[in-house]
DNA sequence: CAGTGAGCGAGCTTCCGCTTGACTT
């Protein structure tokens, strides 16, 4: 008979700790979570006092099975599951589910994974927190609440199988307001000036100072009459001042801050960093990727230490510990770090070698000495202007922890477009009084930036500094919020935009207009049009979940019942009535929201334009619909990709009903140009063509229209590699991926040994027939 | 694949947080 039995919560921990307690024990693992509220019926008895009805998930039957089996033949159980909220319900759940006597179960908690943790946890055993149960279950409840009474107010007012939830839906709020901010923005414009000068580098070469003017000019008249006053002036250096300066190491990386540096420096997406950082964990060479804590263990600071005097020397050296601010942080955890900070690099997939460095040369830095700088600041005065040029040098005395690293930030209009932005590394010698040659004085039209779209990963920032979301859910969340089709991660060209220079060189003031890419994004979220209409509607109902403190403020209160100040059922209760009475309320009196645009009237018919959700998504609408018989119906259009709702235009609209385009005939047969899910497209003779990108369906001819009608033709038969007399429905043809065989309107895949032109008709057939199976179920949701 | 946009009604959808695989493309 095993003596002990140790639950732990993954499996990679039980296996670090069954190491460490040796005989007498056996750790194993419940993977988290093994009851939850069962889907069907709500799950929570509203009749008595919102009594959780609990099922075992069906993906743990095997694990709580084998469980009840281990525990059954222990002399103790100590349940050790984290010392957080969710943990200690975890416990609570083993407890129950595996009907545990009191006297031989033990609740114990780590603060760190060694030997004497472990030791000194196995020798401080606790009963299980009963208030900090009440408070996951009033957060459980609350969320189950929230969810499955809301999202079904969005099937019936707005669209069948949408959902709501106290995260999701306020990301998703993030999003669109984000992007209405966007949409308003005005950009402002205005001329900055830089001057570049000549001075002397320490060698008493020629070098060169450049600054900026500390004044921008509004209008192009005021930027031209600055550089006339600059034609005749004297430059000369009013002030010199040096500054030391220094820079700090960021902290060690949480799951967020991890997010989004994979994301800045890697271009990883959320749940890519996740996965990687999963493998990583896995093979032992980092440490749970799943935290909120920055705290690493003396081990991890003595290794690091260690490490970084043998690469760099003592003076790199400074050892930090940080401590994570927000309340109910898990000292117990780790920040993300190395388990061996002897490793600067390990094997595997290169994604994994690139996260692992990241996290190395970050904790690493963490425990690095400061950079000092030197910051010089010259100010130069213009004798015919009230206006000063200033230009700005750093020099790095002492690079310390930049040696290995260096935060990114989200920043994207920081380091300009390349014209100059008055500051340089460092600044050639100067004094008070020297007077300067100007090289050139050179006005530039700048506009001021919208806001930047979120990115995935500054979006999971965004949401943790609102309290919102943990670090198991921040990667599921962007998920969900996508597969729901409320947001879309996209890329998208920008546009030109041309700008004034004015330029003083040589005595001479000479004009010019340039053009530059402006607004183009990369990987950024876009809400959709159903996002938005379904933001629209939540705000306009259910303000209070929508509020972005929301969150804030039940956690207060979970809080409270944590310490034993609230009754948990009694909390929800609160919640509840009022929540409940306003989801009645929305069923009974609020309108189906279908995003509707009036965009205006067709000059041509008179007739209303506008446009809505429409049952297959985002349609443009010709007139309307009138409940009188023989009334015209309304003409409908689909909106095409890239244009939505909010943004349309009354032209753009009318544009949609110019199609279908009757182009003309050939051979006797009609030809028309429309678009369809696919883009535009020509139909002839019940063939459908693509138009491609360069043909646009509102102007295309007749003879462009023939010309690919024949091309395509051509194509086709170049697809044919064999077809056989005898079973007319079977044939081998040219695909996208290489050759493939069809029949019966299945394909088949030709082994890549085989030359496709010398098949027979038996060969194809045996091909056929040795076909595995279609194994499994289609999933049901597409994205 | 190249459309749809009327209405009825059955049966379904949905949350957040803990954890890993087991699946297919």
């Amino acid at each position: 008979m095993q003596e002990n039995l140790v639950i732990v919560e993954s499996p990679a921990k039980a296996k670090t700790i069954e190491n460490f307690l040796g005989k007498g024990y056996t750790v194993t693992s419940c993977m988290g979570h093994i009851r939850d509220l069962q889907k069907k019926d709500f799950g929570i008895d509203l009749e008595k006092k919102y009594q959780p009805k609990y099922v075992i998930s069906p993906d743990k039957k095997k694990i709580v099975a084998e469980l009840k089996k281990l525990a059954k033949g222990a002399q103790t159980v100590w349940l050790a599951s984290d010392e957080d909220r969710e943990g200690e319900a975890i416990a609570w759940h083993l407890k129950e589910v595996l009907k545990l006597d009191p006297e031989r179960t033990k609740r114990i908690v780590f603060h760190e994974i060694t030997k004497e943790a472990i030791q000194r946890a196995i020798e401080n055993p606790r009963t299980i927190d009963e208030n900090l149960v009440n408070a996951q279950q009033a957060r459980r409840v609350l969320d189950r609440i929230v969810g499955f009474q809301v999202s079904p107010v969005l099937w019936k007012k707005v669209k069948p199988a949408l959902s709501a939830g106290r995260v999701q839906s306020v990301a998703v709020r993030l999003i669109v307001e984000r992007e209405r901010e966007i949409i308003n923005f005005k950009s402002e414009t205005w001329y900055r000036v830089n001057g570049i000068f000549l001075a002397k580098d320490e060698n008493g070469n020629p070098a060169e100072l450049k600054a900026e003017l500390s004044k921008r000019f509004p209008t192009k008249e005021e930027a031209y009459a600055f550089l006339e006053k600059c034609q005749s002036a004297e430059f000369t250096i009013a002030n010199v001042t040096k500054k030391p300066a220094k820079r700090s190491p960021a902290q060690p990386f949480t799951t967020s801050t991890l997010q989004q540096e994979a994301s800045r420096k890697l271009s990883f997406s959320v749940s890519q960093t996740m996965a990687v950082a999963q493998r990583l964990y896995e093979a032992g060479k980092i440490t749970y990727m799943r935290t909120d804590s920055v705290n690493l263990s003396n081990l991890a600071i003595n290794t690091a230490k260690q490490k970084i005097t043998e690469l760099h020397g003592e003076e790199y050296v400074k050892v930090r510990r940080y401590h994570t601010k927000s309340k109910g942080a898990q000292e117990a955890h780790e920040a993300i770090r190395p388990t061996y900070m002897e490793n600067e690099t390990v094997g595997g997939s290169a994604q994994e070698q690139r996260l692992y460095e990241l996290i190395w040369k970050r904790t690493m830095a963490s425990q690095m000495a400061d950079a000092k700088l030197e910051r010089t600041n010259v100010t130069i005065s213009v004798s015919t202007a009230p206006e000063v040029f200033t230009a700005t040098g750093e020099v790095i005395v002492f690079d310390g922890f930049l040696k290995v690293y260096m935060e990114s930030t989200d920043d994207e209009n920081g380091h300009g477009h390349g014209h100059g932005n008055g500051g340089q590394d460092i600044i050639p010698p100067l004094k008070a009084n020297d007077v300067l040659s100007m090289s050139s004085v050179v006005a530039t039209q700048r506009f001021s930036q919208r806001p930047p779209r979120f990115t995935e990963a500054s979006l999971v920032k965004k949401l943790e500094e609102l309290g919102i979301g943990r670090p198991s859910t921040y990667a599921p969340t962007i998920t969900t919020i996508q597969n729901r089709n409320y947001v879309e991660k996209e890329d998208r060209p920008g546009v030109e935009r041309k700008f004034d220079i004015i330029t003083l060189k040589n005595g001479n003031i000479s004009e010019a207009t340039n053009t530059e890419i402006t607004g183009a994004e990369k990987s950024k979220l876009f809400p959709t049009d159903i996002g938005m209409v379904v933001n629209d509607f939540l705000v306009e109902n259910f303000e209070q979940i929508m509020d972005f403190n929301f969150t804030a403020n039940v956690e207060k209160e979970f809080d409270d019942i944590a310490e034993g100040q609230k009754v948990w059922n009694e909390m929800i209760d609160k919640f509840y009535k009022p929540f409940h009475g306003q989801v009645e309320d929305v069923l009974k009196n609020s309108e189906r929201s279908k995003g509707e645009r009036i965009l205006g009237t067709d000059p041509k018919t008179g007739k209303q334009v506008s446009v809505k959700i429409g049952r297959f998504g985002p349609v443009a609408q010709l007139g309307e619909a009138s409940t009188e018989e023989d009334s015209e119906k309304p003409q409908f259009a689909s909106l095409r990709t890239g244009q939505h709702l909010e943004t349309i235009t009354l032209e753009e609209t009318l544009d949609l009903f110019k199609l279908p385009r009757d182009l003309g005939e050939y051979e006797n047969k009609k030809v028309t140009v429309s678009i369809g899910r696919f883009g535009p497209y020509i139909r002839h003779d019940n063939k459908f063509v693509s138009l491609g990108k360069e043909n646009d369906p509102f102007t295309v001819e007749l003879d462009k229209a023939v010309e690919l009608i024949e091309a395509k033709r051509e194509k086709d038969r170049k697809a044919v590699i064999k077809v056989f007399d005898e079973e007319p429905e079977l044939r081998v043809l040219n695909g996208r991926w290489g050759p493939y065989i069809s029949f019966q309107k299945k394909n088949y895949k030709i082994p890549k040994k085989v030359n496709a032109e010398e098949l027979t008709l038996e060969d194809c057939r045996k091909i056929i027939e040795e076909a595995p199976e279609p194994k499994g179920r289609r999933t049901r949701k597409k994205k």
